[in-house]
DNA sequence: TATTATACTGTATATATATTCAGTATTTTA
DNA sequence: TAAAATACTGAATATATATACAGTATAATA
């Protein structure tokens, strides 16, 4: 899908937002009175970009004639992530084979955006309140503090765990079960990578 | 809501199909079209005979300015759920003043369907993975078996514990923490009430 | 039995709406 | 540095569309 600026963000977000509230898409009139624009012609150029980009779909010859084309996300902001299992290294946490299934969530369903649902294996996080099964929200990111729970790769070891920074080069991955040992990793020797942390848990039961 | 005639169910019907296929609702003509009729006018006394008896609304002086008033499936399969806390008897959980916050969610987000989420107070159930400010979907109902998580009341308190009938007229509500002691009701002198039970839990960090 | 609701055809029209054309200015890309 | 894309205003217009009016006929209701 082609970038899209900022203002075409805009009109986008507003022709859903007026679905919503109506029922039915907005004219050109409909979207400059929404955005302030003076000539319908403002509109215009908007929803052709729009279209060129493959963002929406516009019956020509025909009022309100608007439609979003959404890949992924069919009911407005509601998105369908995957959920994968606990996989070793060298495989992609994201692929096809790794997905156990899809599941219809909102996009703001969590204070943080998200990449996937990661399906926890064992009891290690029990004192977290993690328990066997549950889904943790997971955002693919680098960037974690002290206390953050991540997903962590150490060689071909996938694990969730407590983030602490020691030192520069020391992490140590804390258990919050006193059944199993914290793992400490040394950035100078051993193969260490931050898949990304948690921004939330689901649980079924 | 008034009683439908077959050939208005057919309108209805062809306005939502429409809905489906296109994105926006259809014109007199485009009814007229689907239907078979041969004058708009037949699209428009029907579109005004289910406007009078509230299942659409029809926007004056606006193309294709019909919407369907759906009773429950008002965003396809979401909707919003109510996020109560824990509240002493008296006033009814779901009462306005309970409410303190609203929260998009599939309804079939869950195994089961559900009703609100409640925010939980303290850590008695830590054991089970329920922590503190955890939301836990409930299903309003009174039908439980042993080991369920239910939101009982017991004179006035509102408490989320394990459900565990040990004889037709004792039932133990367990909670999991060490900590806290399990409470046991007898039928026959406690005022009990199952207000529902816990179909799965959310959490935000 | 009179009235109202249902279920249409057919014509007409005011206006709601898409869409084109002519400009201006800035930013991004090739 | 020229071309293309972005981001608008403003005016004009063909037509898509809601909607009113004039009929006809049958079924349901009071």
């Amino acid at each position: 899908m082609k970038q899209i600026t900022s203002q075409q963000q805009r009109v986008l977000d507003c022709i859903q937002i007026y679905i919503n509230k109506t029922g039915f898409p907005p004219t050109r009139a409909d979207i400059c009175k929404e955005l302030g624009f003076k000539s319908p012609n403002s509109a215009e150029t908007h929803l052709r970009a729009l279209e060129k980009k493959g963002y929406i779909s516009i019956e020509s010859g025909t009022s309100r004639g608007i439609s979003i084309i959404n890949s992924n996300n069919n009911s407005f902001n509601s998105n369908e992530y995957p959920i994968v299992g606990l996989v070793a290294a060298g495989s992609p946490t994201l692929a096809q084979e790794n997905i156990e299934q899809m599941i219809n969530c909102p996009k703001s369903f969590f204070d943080s955006s998200f990449d996937y649902f990661l399906k926890v294996k064992g009891l290690s996080m029990k004192d977290a309140g993690i328990m066997e099964d549950d889904l943790i929200a997971i955002k693919k990111t680098s960037e974690v503090k002290n206390g953050d729970i991540v997903v962590a790769r150490i060689e071909d070891e996938v694990t969730v765990k407590f983030f602490n920074r020691k030192s520069p080069k020391i992490i140590e991955l804390e258990a919050a079960n006193s059944d199993y040992k914290n793992i400490v990793v040394n950035l100078e020797y051993d193969e260490f990578h931050i898949e990304g942390k948690s921004v939330g848990l689901l649980r079924k039961n």
